[in-house]
DNA sequence: CAAAAACCTGTACTTGAGGACAATAGCGCA
DNA sequence: TGCGCTATTGTCCTCAAGTACAGGTTTTTG
């Protein structure tokens, strides 16, 4: 999580407005490379807002992505977020985005795939980090425990689920194995 | 335990800080109610901020995640923004979200996936089993070769495709990270 | 309330993994 | 012939991971 001190005074901030059918979007080269010159902050806004346009928009760098009618006062605030170097989002996206971050599901878990069935919420949540590469240092630290508590959780998801290494828990977590 | 109805103008915002170690955090009941009670915004803040932490507020309802020691500037405009209705977050966590919501379900290797570039046969031939799970000692049967050389191949792998360990390797292999 | 389950932590021990340092040998190509 | 890449193996060393043993605290639930 950043809290690195804004930037100097105003950066420029674009606003690209993808409701424009011809307009050249983030997916034209000439956008991409303003938005990663990161001095400048690209802010895309659309008619139509739809949450997959911009999920793909964010990714691409975009700083934020409103509905382009968003009334003055919410015009401005995006601004300011913008320039303070932060990034700005919608309520409904957002609780898209927690939700399916949530969903332990990283990636192509088969979605109703119950690799975790009778693991308690704790273990869930270490068994989720430890399958996707963390060590149990960092584990411990994300969860605010010691590494030992991280320890006895990972045993206690490898007895349950019968595996043997966090190697294999990834393999089934991500449903490979 | 019953909380007076908010201001009537600007909504309540409610700053708590997760880093105080025996506060009673999101996770308490009170706190949940208090989240789930739409009129008071709850900002989430710690001093030792992390993701994982950061993903659980903002799905239990919280308004905002941030740096307990985030400059005023910052604060000011995290407040200003949750008072409108919105969700602040910082960059990075939202790089991560985003990217989490973008991968919803490319399947798995692509076939053809260039995760193996520059590796000799022999290094992708160990590599492939290491990401599948077996130990040292079997590929090194599987492949009749010493433990030792099959140690040789890996860390050329990890080299060559920067990663530090196997099971980062497994998660690059399939397509997971 | 009491039992059960979940959660947390400490010490100690074993072992697989990966890095450091080093060396031998076959093969293709300039 | 010599350089470079691939494959192979050795020893030594460090450390993260996982297990065994043994608690303690907090929640949940019958």
């Amino acid at each position: 999580m950043d809290l690195q001190p804004p930037a100097s005074s105003g950066d420029t901030v674009v606003w690209l407005d993808l409701s424009v059918p011809d307009i050249a979007a983030w997916t034209h080269p000439a956008w991409m490379k303003l938005i990663n010159t990161q001095q400048i902050k690209v802010v895309a806004a659309s008619s139509n807002p739809n949450d997959n346009e911009a999920i793909q928009a964010l990714d691409a760098g975009c700083a934020a992505y409103c509905h382009a009618f968003a009334n003055a006062a919410t015009l401005l605030q995006v601004k300011e977020v913008v320039q303070a170097g932060h990034v700005w989002i919608g309520p409904t996206l957002m609780q898209r985005l927690i939700h399916s971050a949530n969903r332990t599901a990283p990636s192509n878990t088969p979605r109703g795939m119950d690799w975790d069935i009778g693991l308690t919420q704790r273990e869930r949540e270490v068994a989720v980090l430890a399958a996707n590469g963390a060590s149990n240092h960092v584990i411990s630290q994300d969860c605010k425990i010691s590494e030992r508590t991280v320890k006895a959780h990972l045993s206690a998801v490898f007895d349950k689920l019968n595996l043997t290494d966090r190697l294999q828990l990834a393999l089934r977590v991500h449903g490979i194995h």
